[in-house]
DNA sequence: TTTGGTGCAAAGGCTTTGCAATAGA
DNA sequence: TCTATTGCAAAGCCTTTGCACCAAA
């Protein structure tokens, strides 16, 4: 696949150095489905990352993608969360720790970080000796209560 | 299905009026699957509830497992959660909103009551504008710390 | 050169659907 | 009676796996 060899260099070092130090290959299909996670919406389905891969090289499979996908996950590179009924999203791993708010009613999905919780953390850790690590919640956004509510 | 009429009884008045008052009819198969769900262990898996449906009366097909699952989510009376990375759970909606732990290690399931949550309810009112309805955390359980930090 | 990675095709879970037969109201 | 519901079988969707070929190191 020597005519993307190009794209090597969307990898961040961080991501690239992260493969090697672990003695996995640099491929141009690993590369392209890290650089599509980058640049794309957060909340990617694997069909969507394929998609997208695609767009570029079409003849990269999917079970490719499922593949790098488990082995970015692997490596603590790309997080992946069950937000929606159905499907799995990927995004990119970040430094500072967020979760997720899922609006029942138009499915929208947004982020709130860790210090925005209230007391959650707190109260878990000491009523229930349970450690959060993530949370998704599920319930009903501002725009569609505003709808609803005039 | 005559055979098993006897267990008709076994559905609380509250979820058989509520079928008939939606003109949905009171069959023995959505019978049992309710009466699994409330004698059962709380996350069945629809492949559970069908075994125990199945334990009483072999016949009962998974698909109908499935269309009854539905059926009784659509009206409230059970409720269904995605905890872990593929199965989806189901178990009977109580009338104190309850919320998941999940231990990212043993994989235990634990609840949390609403009010147990520290601030997140409001937190989450106030700043997101988001009206929390249920969550699902994920993290580590006592007993995984328990079991590392001896 | 060496072996890890890829594409392809097939299989595997879980879930849904079409349809004729059945049974609840 | 009449039509909602069921069982059965088949299909659908997402994901994983086996294997021969290819390419990164």
């Amino acid at each position: 696949m020597r005519e993307c060899n190009r794209f090597a260099i969307a990898m961040t070092h961080h991501a690239a150095q992260t493969l090697q130090d672990f003695g996995y290959r640099l491929t141009p299909q690993r590369t392209l489905v890290w650089d599509v996670l980058r640049r794309g919406t957060p909340h990617m389905s694997a069909e969507e990352v394929c998609g997208k891969v695609q767009e570029q090289f079409p003849h990269v499979n999917i079970s490719t993608v499922y593949r790098t996908l488990e082995l970015l996950v692997g490596l603590g590179l790309v997080r992946e969360t069950r937000l929606g009924p159905t499907q799995r999203y990927f995004e990119v791993e970040e430094e500072v720790p967020h979760h997720h708010l899922v609006c029942d009613q138009c499915g929208s999905v947004t982020h709130v970080h860790d210090e925005d919780l209230g007391g959650l953390n707190a109260a878990l850790s000491s009523e229930q000796g349970f450690v959060p690590r993530e949370l998704t919640v599920f319930g009903r956004c501002r725009d569609c209560r505003d709808r609803s509510e005039p």
